[in-house]
RNA sequence: GGCGCCGUACCCAAGUGGCUAAGGGAGCAGUCUGCAAAACUGCGAUGCGGCGGUUCGAACCCGCCCGGCGCCUCCA
């Protein structure tokens, strides 16, 4: 049984989707107004991850992930670059894709724009005015969040609360400080749309609620982004959406950790943040090996805790999942032994699937997860040196690939270990130099003369390559 | 001022009431190897920030304290 953390009652619940066999979920994605960095790629690889455990425990996903491509920031951009705002988007959307298909996290089922959704959210604004739960002011419109009497109940906050210290600037055209924009007038030369209160923009908060319900129905299962977003972005939609239709919005709500840097929230305003274009560009690993230590590294943390990133953390995680191909290769090897898959190796796998999905199981703990892995790991190591039929190898790594599809990991049929940058890398050979000096060595050692291939070993050694002679003959090089 | 999160070995990190406190990395010793690497074996917290309390029993529940962080303003 899922049992999944809902910020909403601040529990860990059992999952029970509104239809079963199914989920709805949505999640806020991003502003295009600039490169994603590292505290975007955990949360959009977090509820990838989410959907994937979801879609392999059998249930049928839709899964709306967002674009936010109209909102001052945007507009502030263009204005910096002196392009249309359309251009930034345009630009920031394609950056996203690129940045997302290193990681390899797969696109969502829908992934609307605010700006496709104009009729569904002016009609959103219309029904508010309607219920009375919001008001226009010259060619604003306005949620009264009073008029809401469960504002609150996510951030768990009360109004009167958030009055004492609000450094919100006192506005005199709204009845409540805490009242927020549905619906922005334009200002000349600002991106509007026609509507009942002339021409305009929406709020941030209302096309969240308007491409929710219109790709998911008035009431669905999940609802996630950063933690950051609690208050006010997820509790005014809360707001809007109940206040527009009296029913349940969104039933579980899920929320990411911060990546950190030096136990600080990464952020654009401290400048401590890691775009993962920089990341990818930076690394000494190829981009599929960059993408899946990434990948590694984000998921041996608990998506709810805080993480922080570390060179040396990466190298770490490369470390482990060298380790992983490491038996994969293995595997490939002629196996010392044939015959019936022994009974300690099917245990191992029956054991492995069900203590996998009890963590998934237990709110997504992939680090528990991922122990279990590198117990499997292990276990399938020791089993090989014991003998292990070449049948049964196999069914390990089909296992590896299986339970690694969840978290995107194991998926290469080749890792390289080595770097593969454009040119050298810091050894200051290629990879072809490399194979030179690796073939003169097993020369040397058929003739015995093992001075020459320690020498040459040596020399690889300083450069940082580690050489290393398998069993079938062959030798394979790591940097 | 209000609300909330975190503190487990040298490092990362699970565990949230009951067998000897997962797993990984680093380290040390050994097996294997022409030498290595990989793999394997062994070693490492009598204690889970501190102090009290509840309980037959607590890292896990409660209280206080210390240290770090976040949200309340745009933020994944």
């Amino acid at each position: 049984m899922l049992k999944i953390y809902n910020t909403l009652t601040g529990k860990k619940e059992p999952f029970e989707p509104l239809t079963a066999g199914t989920v709805k979920m949505y999640v806020c994605g991003v502003t295009v107004y600039d490169e994603c960095h590292l505290g975007h790629a955990r949360s959009a690889l977090v509820f990838e991850m989410i959907r994937r455990y979801l879609e392999h425990s059998g249930l049928s996903v839709t899964f709306v992930k967002n674009f936010t491509d109209v909102d001052d920031k945007i507009i502030n951009r263009a204005n910096e670059l002196k392009i249309p705002w359309q251009a930034v988007t345009a630009r920031y959307i394609d950056a996203y894709y690129r940045d997302m298909g290193r990681l390899g996290i797969q696109p969502a089922t829908v992934e609307p724009k605010a700006t496709e959704h104009m009729a569904e959210i002016i009609a959103l604004v219309q029904v508010l005015i309607q219920k009375g739960v919001a008001y226009q002011v010259n060619s604003d419109v306005y949620f009264q969040v009073e008029k809401y009497g469960a504002y609150g109940r996510l951030s768990k906050r009360k109004l009167d609360d958030m009055q004492a210290g609000a450094r919100v600037e006192v506005d005199e055209c709204k009845r409540h400080p805490m009242d927020f924009a549905l619906w922005k007038g334009a200002k000349p030369g600002e991106p509007s749309w026609d509507s009942p209160w002339g021409k305009g923009r929406p709020g941030w908060h209302i096309e969240c609620s308007a491409m929710s319900m219109k790709h998911l129905g008035e009431t669905f299962d999940i609802h996630g982004g950063g933690a950051d977003l609690i208050f006010p972005h997820h509790e005014n939609e809360i707001a809007q959406s109940c206040g527009a239709t009296g029913k349940e919005f969104a039933r579980y709500w899920i929320h990411n950790g911060f990546v950190q840097i030096n136990q600080e929230k990464m952020s654009k305003s401290l400048g401590n943040f890691f775009t993962i274009r920089e990341i990818f560009e930076k690394s000494e690993w190829s981009q599929e090996i960059t993408g899946e230590v990434l990948r590694y590294f984000l998921l041996t943390n608990h998506y709810r805790g805080p993480l922080d990133f570390s060179d040396q953390g990466l190298r770490e995680a490369k470390h482990a999942v060298d380790g992983f191909y490491d038996l994969f290769n293995r595997l490939k090897e002629p196996a010392k032994t044939e015959g019936p898959v022994n009974e300690k190796f099917t245990t191992a796998i029956e054991r492995t699937r069900s203590t996998f999905k009890q963590a998934m199981d237990d709110d997504f703990n992939t680090p528990e997860a991922v122990a279990e892995l590198q117990g499997f790991r292990s276990e399938v190591n020791k089993l090989l040196e014991a003998g292990l039929s070449t049948k049964a190898g196999k069914q390990a790594r089909e296992l590896f690939r299986s339970l690694g599809s969840v978290l995107g990991l194991f998926q290469l049929e080749q890792w390289q270990f080595n770097v593969v940058l454009s040119d050298i890398g810091v050894s200051g050979l290629t990879d072809a130099e490399i194979d030179r000096l690796k073939d003169e060595r097993n020369e040397a050692r058929k003739q015995k003369n093992f001075a020459r291939a320690d020498e040459i070993r040596k020399t690889l050694a300083e450069k940082g390559i580690t050489l290393e002679d398998r069993p079938d003959g062959t030798t394979r090089w790591k940097r």
